[in-house]
RNA sequence: CGGGGUGUAGCGCAGAUUGGUAGCGCACUUGACUGGGGGUCAAGGGGUCGCAGGUUCAAAUCCUGUCACUCCGACCA
């Protein structure tokens, strides 16, 4: 037995050992994705997708209800679109695709794979917008986007990736800004109710804002080493684009306007935040909302009379119940492997249910999360499961923000800083001037980068952790993926 | 783009120093017994050793080149 358990543990390198390999066999094992015959590009494999797929129905009905419709763009821009923003180009140029023929034919002007999508749809809103009656714009676009990345990690940074783009027009500076809040906050959403993970949300500095816009704000997550990612941005665009692509609308005055743009996106990355906060070295641990299938039943010596029958009747129950459930009665496998397996997928919930439960009207229930056997009466099950799963949801997330605030600290000073990063990952607070040059010092000599100014603002002293200047923010820095 | 590592069956690996019939575990196929934590027995199938050159009577093994993946940096969601 114990040669089988150490064979078991083989199959995923534990976490203390080797974390990037950890994470690795983790989604390779699970068959979320697969490396496909082009470098940095990523197959997305059925279970990986159904996780996807959570992520969007949540999202897309947020979206719905603050009342963004979905559009659908082109995959292609011409060459002269990407450039009319500066900032925009610059920040983009070093990493996109070209098409350069169609067929055996060059073509006369280059067409970029998009990146993201700011360029081409400003140009068709320059198009459409006439009158302030028409707005706001609230649109929103489901599909993917190519970034020439040089190292590429399964769903934490790939040359392609599916997200969702959403792009506003307002009338108003202050509508814009409070668009680009509001879904920074269904982002946290997402996040934190769907997911069950953890977010500090806050402003980006000006070095890690995106590129074109006039303010950043993200969500960012703090993942099981200790390492930062950011989980989802929202940028108020301001007049950037709208200036630059000739967005104009006759205004309440009469007058002749550009509106206020605002852009968000979050990613199948994800994906890989919910791995890396929650899993463990036994395979994926899945909140219940995500989870594809929350709750596997597993008859024990099914072909004992009643068994089979029984562990229906239960699937049955929670079916009706609104439960995502599977019956696993194949006999190819024993018991104990489908333990094992189902523990790897990070299923929720575990029912066993064999002849001595139906004597005793009971089954065995297993939550992933916490591995212990617990014995419930048959009576009322569905109700039963239904709580596990909401206390489940909320014991996970609950445990990855202990475990953000067991890792987040105050930075007292620097120097000391300097010497410690390297073993003590997390979140560190600390007070900035404000000026690049001190960001730029931190990335240099520590590897940590500015993460977020953070909406909720301490008072930690009034100096520049890293120059003595007088301090302008509280902000978190991290090393980041 | 710099530094390291790895390419041998679907997966994980051994074989290389010392060249000589391509192996092991898991998975897979067939059958029987089993079944409460990866079951047992029996019988099977599956490989141009990443690719291209070279050395040799003979190359998975030695030499040269190349490609891919991966990790750590730099760059970015």
């Amino acid at each position: 037995m114990a040669k089988k358990e150490k064979d078991f543990v083989k199959e995923i390198t534990p976490m203390e050992e080797d974390f990037s390999r950890w994470y690795t066999d983790v989604i390779l094992k699970n068959e979320l994705v697969d490396y496909s015959p082009v470098k940095g590009f990523m197959v997305i494999r059925p279970y990986g997708y159904a996780l996807w797929e959570k992520i969007q129905e949540f999202a897309d009905e947020k979206f719905k209800a603050t009342g963004h419709k979905n559009m659908y763009f082109p995959l292609l821009i011409p060459e002269s679109l990407l450039t009319k923003e500066k900032e925009h180009v610059e920040g983009f140029a070093p990493e996109v695709a070209w098409v350069t023929h169609g067929g055996n034919q060059e073509l006369s002007e280059r067409l970029v794979v998009r990146p993201t999508s700011e360029t081409i749809i400003c140009h068709m809103y320059a198009k459409w917008l006439n009158s302030y009656r028409d707005l706001p714009y609230l649109y929103n676009q489901w599909c993917s986007v190519v970034r020439w990345e040089k190292s590429t990690r399964p769903f934490l940074r790939t040359s392609e990736f599916l997200w969702q783009e959403g792009h506003t027009l307002h009338e108003t500076e202050e509508e814009a800004q409070q668009e680009t809040l509001q879904m920074l906050d269904i982002y946290r959403q997402v996040a934190e109710d769907l997911m069950a993970i953890p977010v500090v949300t806050g402003q980006k500095s000006e070095k890690e804002k995106f590129a074109g816009a006039y303010s950043t704000y993200t969500m960012e997550a703090l993942m099981h080493d200790g390492q930062a990612l950011q989980a989802g941005t929202s940028h108020n665009l301001g007049q950037h684009f709208t200036k630059a692509f000739e967005i104009k609308f006759q205004g309440r005055n009469g007058q002749e306007q550009y509106p206020y743009h605002t852009s968000w996106g979050i990613s199948t990355r994800l994906i890989g935040g919910l791995i890396m906060v929650h899993s463990d070295n036994r395979g994926l641990v899945l909140p219940p909302k995500m989870a594809p299938v929350q709750v596997v039943i597993i008859p024990i010596a099914q072909n004992k009379a009643g068994v089979l029958e029984k562990a229906n009747e239960l699937f049955d129950l929670l079916k009706a119940k609104g439960i995502r459930v599977e019956l696993d009665d194949s006999t190819e496998n024993s018991p104990g492997w489908k333990f094992n397996q189902y523990e790897m997928k990070g299923y929720p919930i575990r029912i066993e249910i064999g002849p001595r439960d139906i004597e005793n009207n009971q089954a065995l229930a297993v939550r992933r999360d916490k591995l212990e056997k617990e014995v419930i009466s048959l009576d009322n099950i569905d109700d039963t499961i239904a709580q596990m799963l909401d206390t489940m949801q909320n014991d996970m997330f609950e445990k990855a923000k202990a475990h953000r605030e067991a890792n987040t600290y105050v930075v007292e000073d620097y120097e000391q800083y300097k010497k410690e990063i390297s073993n003590r990952p997390g979140f560190a607070k600390m007070m900035w001037c404000g000026e690049r040059e001190c960001e730029d010092k931190l990335k240099e000599e520590t590897g940590a980068t500015i993460r977020c100014i953070p909406f909720e603002q301490e008072n930690l002293g009034d100096k520049c952790h890293i120059c003595g200047r007088p301090s302008k923010h509280m902000i978190y820095a991290a090393r980041a993926y």
